[in-house]
This record gives structure tokens, C-alpha cells and sequence, in this order.
DNA sequence: GCGTAATAGTTGAAAATGTAACTAACAAGC
DNA sequence: GCTTGTTAGTTACATTTTCAACTATTACGC
């Protein structure tokens, strides 16, 4: 007697109403103080962790499109939060990287992001919080 | 020395990625067999799983904006996989229902999800899976 | 080398979404 | 009853996203 599915906790389902609840508050933040879209932050975010690089290893890191990514870097480019150079090997590429005013943008939101995780953290048991860290890892691939 | 936030794992970013990710695969398929958008499955998704409501009700359960929805049923109507019932007690409002094709839709639709929730959760420990499931109901709010 | 395929990134048009303002109906205070 | 406020749902317009070309450059096969 299989057990039967109960369609409410169909996986993509939840991701998506977490992601969106979670996200709100977020996204706000820096829109109102950087007037960001959420790609734009997603790009920032991607050359802030890991250091500059080219548009299309932000696209295969972050599994956006890439022409919201070239919308992206255009729009940050314009506001000087991003600067590209051109690859020497490669005439086609060109690397990304935060300009200082970028880098202070993404250290300041980076003080909100941590606020806010902490509050979000703070619903869950601290085995719960790991294994949905576990769980959202595999899942993002 | 508090340990040091490492942003890769800031919630809203996984749940973003993970949701992505894991919608994709399902998203295709209501897309090619209906041609639904996502809000249009989501709608589908809770006439079919709760039964008749208002659009208010869809609105209050799934956080969806109530233009969305309000656009999204006008579609559901036209292909007729839904329709409206004037409601007795206020003439604002209207029940909506699936209808015959309607159900049908969501019945295969629903057999679809069910594999693939279980493929993505062939990924996790039972465990895991509990906590996880824990976890987005309390973060989806 | 030369033709063909693949890749990095951009652009334009169509579709979808967000925001705000709107209509119509109900509710409450007086 | 009449004014004011609230709620259900729609519509209009601006912004964003998607999809399908397109340019420019590099890589491959022979």
C-alpha cells in the first residue's frame, strides 16, 4: 500500500515559496539602496565571492542566461559597480571584476545578507538548518 | 572570533537555485502538454488539489499577486480547464472550478510531479528529505 | 590554409511581470 | 440614506524576461 503523494510537498513547489518568501526582504534592500534587480545583485554576488571572471563563467556558476547576465553587466557597468577588460587570449571574452565602488556595494550588502540569514537560521534547529543546507546543495547541483 | 558568514550559503541563494534548478524539468512538460505558464500550473495546482475557491483564496494561499492571477485564470478560462461560478453571498466575487478537461490535466499533470519529486528525492537520505521538508514549510511561511 | 562548427556576447521583438490606478460591490458610521 | 472606507477583481502602462537571430572570434577537420 504505497503511501500517497501528497502534491503539497511536491519539492519544486516549496523551493519556490521559500525562495520567494525568503527573498523579499532581501531584495528591497537593494534595490532601494543600489536600485538593483535581482540579477544585477546575483552578478555582483558571483564576482564578489569568488573574484572576477567572465560573463560566461557567471552564467555556467549561476545557471542564469546569459542575456540576462549581458543585461546585467550592462546596467552595473553604466551605475561603475563593474569594469570589464578584455581577455588577452580570447578576443571574444572579457573579464569582470568590481570596481571600489562595487566592492563597497557588495560589502554592504553583504552585512545585510549575513542579518538576514541569521533571522532566517533562527526558525529552524540547528540539525534541520544542516541538512537543509545538505539537501539545497545537491538539489541546486 | 565568530565564525565568518560564508555568503554560498545564504538561504535565499540556495532556495533560488534549487528551485530553479528542480522546476525546470517539470515546467517543460506543462509548457509542451498544456502550455501552461508557471502561474497558470499554480493555479491549477490549488483548484485541483483543494478544491473550488475565489481567486482571493488562491491569492491568500500561494502568495501569488492577484493581477497574476487574475491573468492567469482569464487564460485557464479561455482554454477551458477552468470556470466561474458567480458567488450568491457577494457579487464580487466568483467560485472558480476545474472543470472536466481541467481535471484531467491535473490529474496526468499530477502523476508527472510525482515522479519527478521522487526522483529528486532519490538524491536524500530519508532523513534529509524530513528535515528539508520541515524546513521550507516553516521558511515558506 | 580553408571551410565548417562552436563559443562569447549582444540585440530586437514578443511575452510575462510589477505597479498603480481603476470599476464595481459591499460594509460601517452617522 | 449618504458618505467614507474596504475588498474582489480587472486593466493600462512601464519594466523585465524570454526567445530567436545576429556579430565577432576561435577551434576543428581535412
Amino acid at each position: 500500500m504505497a503511501a500517497s503523494f501528497d502534491p503539497s510537498e511536491f519539492l519544486p513547489y516549496l523551493l519556490n515559496q521559500a525562495a520567494e518568501r525568503t527573498s523579499e526582504g532581501f531584495r528591497a534592500i537593494y534595490k532601494a539602496r543600489y536600485g538593483m534587480l535581482r540579477t544585477e545583485w546575483r552578478v555582483m554576488f558571483h564576482l564578489g565571492q569568488y573574484g572576477a571572471m567572465t560573463a560566461r563563467e557567471i552564467c555556467d556558476r549561476s545557471s542564469i542566461h546569459k542575456t540576462k547576465v549581458s543585461r546585467a553587466v550592462k546596467a552595473l557597468e553604466e551605475r561603475r559597480f563593474l569594469s570589464r577588460t578584455p581577455l588577452e587570449t580570447d578576443r571574444r571574452g572579457e573579464i569582470l571584476s568590481l570596481t571600489k565602488a562595487g566592492q563597497a556595494a557588495y560589502a554592504d550588502l553583504l552585512v545585510v545578507a549575513e542579518r538576514h540569514h541569521a533571522s532566517l537560521v533562527a526558525g529552524l534547529t540547528p540539525e534541520d538548518h544542516a541538512a537543509l543546507t545538505r539537501a539545497l546543495r545537491v538539489l541546486a547541483g
